[in-house]
DNA sequence: GTTTATGCAAATTCTTTGCAATACT
DNA sequence: AGTATTGCAAAGAATTTGCATAAAC
């Protein structure tokens, strides 16, 4: 099946970069022109996680964002990333932060590491009260 | 609201308890001896994570795993724990591993950390090949 | 012209909610 | 008795799918 180019994934992929933060579909949409559908927006989102150029990242909130990460920048993705997600509990801004992550594993485990998601406040609007965690 | 105890919530604490990991509302249905409808399942449990008695992960599969934590013990949970959930892709087996984790947050960004997810293969399924991390 | 992509509507899946009946204390 | 809890059904929300039409190559 061979990908075919059309506005829709331009403009999608162009958002997505000009970002800089994972975005869920919602924030996608309203970010474009044109108006396109929720269908296909997810099925150019899916289609670029297969082919590497977006990452996928499940929010604590079971949402899905995402995100054509600046650390991967334009290069093949890989995978099974080493770096953190971001998520702040009250902008909801999904982030990609650049520290990396020695995790450890116990012995026996076979497990690259993905979808690594931190929730927090970020600093803008890092606000010691409230930290209702939950 | 003071809570009451009952039969449903003795029991499924009693099946998050023995089972030591991290369950879907649906594996906790299956390992009950009564039929306790869906929706008390998941008011019950959100009730225990608001007591501080279990905790809630969200898988990369976008779904809702609730946990009494081994590690956590009996004592009230801490909802800004720093330990990590790993789930494995092969049996979706969620656990809580007791590796501490010390993460580099960027500075002037305020995070506890918590629902830490690792997915991978566990020691029962580990198997190098077919590492298709999406 | 053939095949992929899109829009629309409908189906799925997971989770929550309203409400009347039931069970705790 | 009074209030929390349950079951059932229905509502919600996020995502996916079927299918006919439109657009790319």
């Amino acid at each position: 099946m061979k990908r075919r180019t059309t506005s829709s994934k331009t403009e999608i992929l162009e958002v997505l970069k000009s970002s800089g933060n994972a975005m869920s579909h919602e924030m996608i949409q309203t970010e474009l022109h044109r108006k396109v559908d929720r269908a296909t927006i997810y099925r150019v989102l899916n289609q670029f996680c297969e082919d590497g150029k977006v990452h996928k990242i499940v929010g604590d909130d079971g949402k899905q964002y995402f995100a054509f990460c600046m650390n991967c920048g334009e290069k093949k993705h890989v995978h099974s990333h080493k770096h953190l997600h971001f998520r702040c509990l009250e902008c909801g801004k999904v982030e990609c932060l650049e520290s990396e992550l020695s995790l450890p594993l116990p012995s026996g485990y076979i497990g690259k590491v993905h979808n690594l998601l931190v929730s927090g406040y970020c600093r803008e609007c890092g606000s010691e009260e409230g930290n209702n965690f939950s």
